[in-house]
DNA sequence: ATTATTGTATTATTATAATAATACAAAAGG
DNA sequence: CCTTTTGTATTATTATAATAATACAATAAT
């Protein structure tokens, strides 16, 4: 499987929001045993050590729990699973709407187009001082 | 004024997206003559050098000019600015949508989301395999 | 003509991330 | 009981980014 992770972000990180979102979308079920570390650190190609600090950072969260022989498991706390996606989706909306208004759209512009899937390629906006 | 710099990822990055939103946004005008790169540093509070790679990378796009002693503008082809603006705001759409639904959203949900401002926070979802 | 300002280049140093190669303790699995 | 698998820790090395301190050439400004 590809990991598609990119080279201007730290890799630990990518790793991290990955799991992250396989866990807040369901991919990973409540209670759900995760891979190893050095299982899924093959698997992305990355380095054991790598792996090992996305994971110890995830568990910071809660969203997974370690123990200790046995390995690692997704938290049965579906609230908290919930309220954690919640919250990266507020992340991302409140800053993906701060990236288009720095390119100068609006937040009607921004619904409209994602509405059409259409964008006004040289629409009128005025040059702010 | 604060440049609003993150820690988790490259500042050279940063500062190259930050002139670039204000070049396509309007902020800067076509022909617009910058600030020298030491001046621009200076109010990052960023080393000359890291600058200095912000605009080599900015110039690759053709988004600036530089005249060797005079300094560097704004280009004047005002085309190419509105279609790197569109470039742009394609890729933040795209990677938002990406984004989102990596959190289990779909389409149709962000859509409503963004026109409520409101989100579900135990929206009823299926577990992918 | 002289000075100041421009972009640009160079060299060294520091910090962080990532890799690599191991090693250990503890419990699970047989 | 013994082996394997688990997370975890350690030490060294490499690569990249950022800082720092200069220096230079060309030309704009005076």
């Amino acid at each position: 499987m590809a990991w598609n992770l990119d080279s201007d972000r730290p890799i630990y990180a990518q790793l991290l929001e990955r799991i992250q979102r396989q866990i807040v979308s369901g991919r990973y079920r409540p209670g759900d045993k995760l891979p190893s570390v050095r299982e899924l650190a093959a698997e992305a190609s990355v380095n054991p050590n790598t792996m090992q600090k996305a994971f110890a950072e995830l568990e910071r969260s809660g969203l997974i729990i370690t123990r200790r022989t046995s390995g690692r498991f997704v938290t049965e706390d579906t609230q908290m699973i919930a309220q954690i996606r919640t919250s990266l989706a507020k992340e991302e909306i409140h800053s993906f709407l701060a990236r288009m208004k720095g390119l100068g759209f609006e937040t009607q512009d921004i619904i409209r187009i994602l509405s059409q899937e259409e964008i006004p390629s040289e629409a009128e906006r005025s040059a702010q001082a």
